[in-house]
DNA sequence: GCTTGTCTAATTATATGATAATTGTGGAAC
DNA sequence: GTTCCACAATTATCATATAATTAGACAAGC
């Protein structure tokens, strides 16, 4: 009963049969041990397998399927669907996922996304950001100013400083993509919390930038902000220096 | 038992009574008729408002739950999570939404997101495009120069069309984004059939420049088609002129 | 050969009725 | 007022049964 690691954002809470068979079946999908080729196993045999009742087994099917990576129907059973009908950026799915390919991988699809989504954000933030949103956005700074650069709530600092970001730009989509930097974050500061003070005051010009109401310069700071993370994590993730994985 | 309309991406298939529950339960959360304050029904009274045993209704909420809409614990009950928790990309929450929200706002967002990414994934795809890529995207090219504008075929090559440019980004995350291309394409052809034709040519150029090798073409010319199209597309819904929505 | 219909068995879909585990709440005790 | 405890409400899990669906095999007809 190999019990998989996983991307532990919050804190890592006592699991439950249903939770553990959903991410038992989400893991071994993602990683490969279950494709859209291989026979899957019946609910009966899965019960036996996880010593669970098929309720649970169904409920757990229930749960895979609404996140894309399979698909039930009668007499024809479970099957895995292809990867590119998976929702990858559900966040189980994208913490599976990250414990299932090399980092270095991992990293580059995400922040490719990333670059993408956040200095049009930051731009719409400088246009559209109330004052409660720059508020929000400041504390955050403030907060990351104060926090121990290698504690958790430096993520969380980090987080909410990325997340008021994007609610600021007034887009519930674009406000969705909070879940992808957390996943970023989260692997930054596990591979090396020196990125946190290094890049401490770009995080500043970006914030200064939304407050002066320039898209423009929000767009370039956050760019940079990205761009040199990326390097410097990536950098080490290259290097094997980072911190060793639980696994 | 209001049999609410959804956006039919492709054939309106014969729903069984857990998709039917999942489907209530999930547009009334959207619509606002289920908020995190409101007392969420216990699972025997939702059993009996649907003529369901317990064990669809688990399985349902187990579904909506992996989308992010609700949260079910012992003793406590289910209770909504705020909007911010959603998964709105997942396809049938974003058709949720769509039918809960005024299109204008609705496509404004979708293709604010779209100018995000699509244009990079243009520039990517004409740096990392294989030659079978190519293929993909001309044959779904040609597919579009064959079609009735107003067919169900022509929406399904313009989707194959935008998703064999995002393939060939080579990022999983990135070919993700295809759902949210399906609904606005789908919207915009529900709209207005003649964007199609309209902008059939500004589709070749942006083939040509991933042909070319000319990821700065590409990124224009997929910039140009989308603010031309999302223009085209929000003058009909302000005019009111879009076809009647089921409803 | 090819299609079209029909039967059968395998598998999920649904129902029912238990018991277990968890935990919010109110009240007792201090 | 605070702490602690028992109770009750609700989901979690189990076990078992029946219904509905349909892939696959096989037969019939053209």
């Amino acid at each position: 009963m190999t019990k998989q690691p996983r991307l532990a954002l919050g804190r890592v809470q006592k699991r439950n049969l249903f939770a553990h068979v959903v991410e038992d079946l989400g893991t071994r999908i993602i990683k490969g041990d279950l494709t859209p080729d291989d026979p899957f196993p019946i609910e009966a045999d899965l019960g036996r397998e996880f010593g669970a009742s098929r309720s649970v087994i169904r409920e757990a099917v229930k749960s895979l399927a609404a996140r894309g990576l399979i698909e039930s129907k009668t007499r024809t059973g479970i099957r895995v669907m292809p990867p590119t009908h998976w929702n990858l950026l559900d966040p189980e799915v994208l913490s599976w996922r990250y414990g299932a390919m090399p980092p270095v991988q991992f990293y580059g699809e995400l922040f490719e996304i990333r670059l993408m989504i956040e200095p049009q954000a930051a731009a719409l933030a400088a246009e559209r950001a109330q004052a409660s949103d720059i508020a929000e956005i400041a504390e955050a700074f403030a907060e990351m100013t104060k926090v121990s650069p290698s504690s958790t709530a430096a993520i969380d600092a980090d987080l909410r400083f990325h997340r008021a970001i994007l609610a600021a730009g007034k887009n519930a989509l674009l406000h969705q993509m909070g879940h992808l930097i957390a996943v970023g974050l989260y692997i930054s500061h596990q591979t090396s919390s020196d990125s946190f003070t290094v890049f401490l005051p770009q995080h500043g010009k970006v914030l200064d930038a939304i407050r002066a109401r320039d898209p423009q310069a929000a767009r370039r700071t956050m760019e940079k902000l990205l761009n040199e993370t990326r390097e410097f994590i990536t950098g080490h993730l290259k290097n094997g220096k980072r911190k060793a994985r639980n696994s």
